[in-house]
DNA sequence: CTGAAAGCGCTTACAG
DNA sequence: CTGAAAGCGCTTACAG
């Protein structure tokens, strides 16, 4: 049995099943939403009809003359669906959904402004419930005809500014002040900073919480070892290179993932990974199994997809109250690269 | 400017651009879609109508009654959204459907049947164009009867059985044959296979070519270090700990990134990972960074995702010929672990 | 070039 | 308990 043998049909509908079965359309309607008041016998006519036209009803269809209107599926917009935070935001997102029979439309951002706009309108045309969105852009005030008109946002891992909808977001400022405060506790009185481009919300939310811990410190910020704008593993390596040469700090925070990355891979190219303390912001697969481990103040994405998910079903059942921000706590899981005994 | 503070009101529809614009509805639809035949001064009026209302098109009220019913919407079902492999071939179906303006409803499975026919069904009720299935299930007859009614079908990853539709899988047969030959070549006449369970068709492939190398070389295969059924971490630290400690194996194969993991870990943990080779099947983050680099035989699931997605979009597009699987090539990565001089 | 009528597959509102 | 009519927001088919 091969797929040029099978026999090419149209769907049936209603009005098929109904023909075939000798009932209205409306009572085929009744069964097929499990209404309890129809005759045991018409309900047996019905389904058996059904199935032997392999019936199956069109809920694009049902969903446009409901009653409100829903059609129980939401987008979700990421900075991209295959990196492992987005990921798992999206599973967590996803089995919240699930559990309510409603369908996660999911998009890759790239950090692409445009794209987000261009995606919102494009999912809003489709007439999602709602929208949970990783912006990439820096002004939301998009959104406010839309949410006019009933659909329902959340905000996760950054703010919307305005803040015009609920955010659910990790305490970028208090984690990576505490991130470098850890660090500071090995005895080191310069910290290099690696990071993300400042014009991302969380990397200078991060950038402020590391100037804080060596504020609190009383440690003075030495700017010819910070160094923003990285973006890739790549840039972060040679920026590392670079500095490691150069400067000698005595410790080193990375406000991000791909950045850890790139900077660990210079600290072992220059033998350096048991010599100068490291705490990266965000978890990586296999850290700890490098040596040393990779200490990390990880975020919980599963924790953030979930809460947005719900505030999401929240708002899409009608709550109005105004908007809030709820921040989830990061987690320092230590492994061994910010807990170096310094060489004195 | 806070959410209690905007005012609302429902969506306006056509009628209200073309009462507003004082036009026919026709003529609204036919600005709406770019129908070049309009009068510019009717199209001026009809712009800024729907802009003053903050008019947003239906698109699933339009697929209604368009001709061919597309939805552009297709459902990609993988086994975890936010396992890495699954999320590398979601961004390649996704990034060749954007191209095409089609978006993608996706859902994890987590290797239950069940839910695969469950979710499977749901899509196909919200009249998906296609489906990229990456099966839990071993038998999916249950899509004759959706083909012929016209939703397309790939599989990929693992061939549906029956052979009902086309599927995009990795030669992991064959990836896995090179994979112990290299192993072979360091020497070693033991090799310790760690794998998934073998009801799942990819697991039992790769078995399939690791019996082939062994075989080709002469190699006798000793069942005391073939261990199957594993699919956590956890369980294949367990499972390599105990066969480590009682057996000596003098190289390991492993079939899967998670088993891959919780064997390295077991080696860490005996000491023994500069002493026993390694090749992994399925690529691993970071996997470079370790001592020794994890040698692997990758797989390409942005390959795998693009592909599939062409032959969805080919069958949508009204392409009957017999279903064909796709096999696309691994890829021996070379790091440390699978070339490790044998001590003698 | 424009628009009134009919219809996509279903549900609502209503009458029997 | 059942079903004919009207309508969801749009497009098709057609007449002007």
């Amino acid at each position: 049995m091969d797929v040029d043998a099978v026999q090419y049909r149209e769907r049936p509908t209603m009005r098929d099943v109904a023909a075939l079965a000798g009932v209205g359309i409306k009572t085929v309607s009744r069964v097929v939403n499990d209404v309890p008041t129809v005759a045991p016998e018409l309900v047996e006519r019905v389904r058996t009809a059904a199935g032997k036209l392999g019936y199956r009803p069109n809920l694009t269809a049902a969903s446009l003359r409901r009653s409100g209107g829903r059609t129980n599926t939401i987008g979700l917009l990421l900075e991209d669906v295959s990196n492992p935070f987005s990921a798992a935001v999206h599973r967590a997102v996803e089995d919240y959904a699930r559990e309510r029979n409603v369908l996660v439309l999911a998009g890759s951002l790239d950090e692409r402004p445009q794209r987000e706009r261009e995606l919102a309108r494009t999912l809003i045309d489709r007439r999602v419930d709602g929208l949970i969105i990783m912006p990439a852009g820096r002004d939301h005030r998009y959104i406010v005809a839309e949410q006019a008109a009933g659909t329902a946002f959340v905000f996760i891992d950054r703010e919307p500014s305005p803040l015009l909808a609920d955010a659910v977001v990790s305490d970028n400022r208090g984690g990576a002040r505490a991130a470098v405060s850890h660090l500071l506790r090995t005895g080191c009185r310069s910290v290099a900073y690696f990071g993300d481009d400042l014009e991302i919300a969380t990397a200078k939310q991060r950038f402020c919480g590391f100037q804080d811990a060596l504020a609190a410190a009383g440690v003075d910020r030495d700017d010819a070892i910070v160094r923003h704008g990285l973006r890739t593993v790549e840039q972060a390596r040679h920026a590392a290179l670079a500095a490691l040469g150069a400067h000698n700090p005595e410790a080193v925070f990375t406000s991000q993932n791909l950045v850890t990355i790139g900077v660990v891979e210079a600290l072992h190219a220059r033998g350096l990974q048991h010599r100068v303390p490291l705490v990266g912001f965000d978890d990586l697969p296999l850290a700890d199994l490098l040596k040393p481990g990779i200490t990390v103040m990880a975020q919980d994405p599963a924790a953030l997809g979930r809460l947005a998910a719900a505030r999401l079903f929240d708002r899409i059942n009608g709550d109005r109250a105004p908007a809030v921000v709820h921040t989830v706590p990061t987690r320092l899981v230590v492994r061994g690269s910010g807990e170096l005994v310094l060489a004195r």
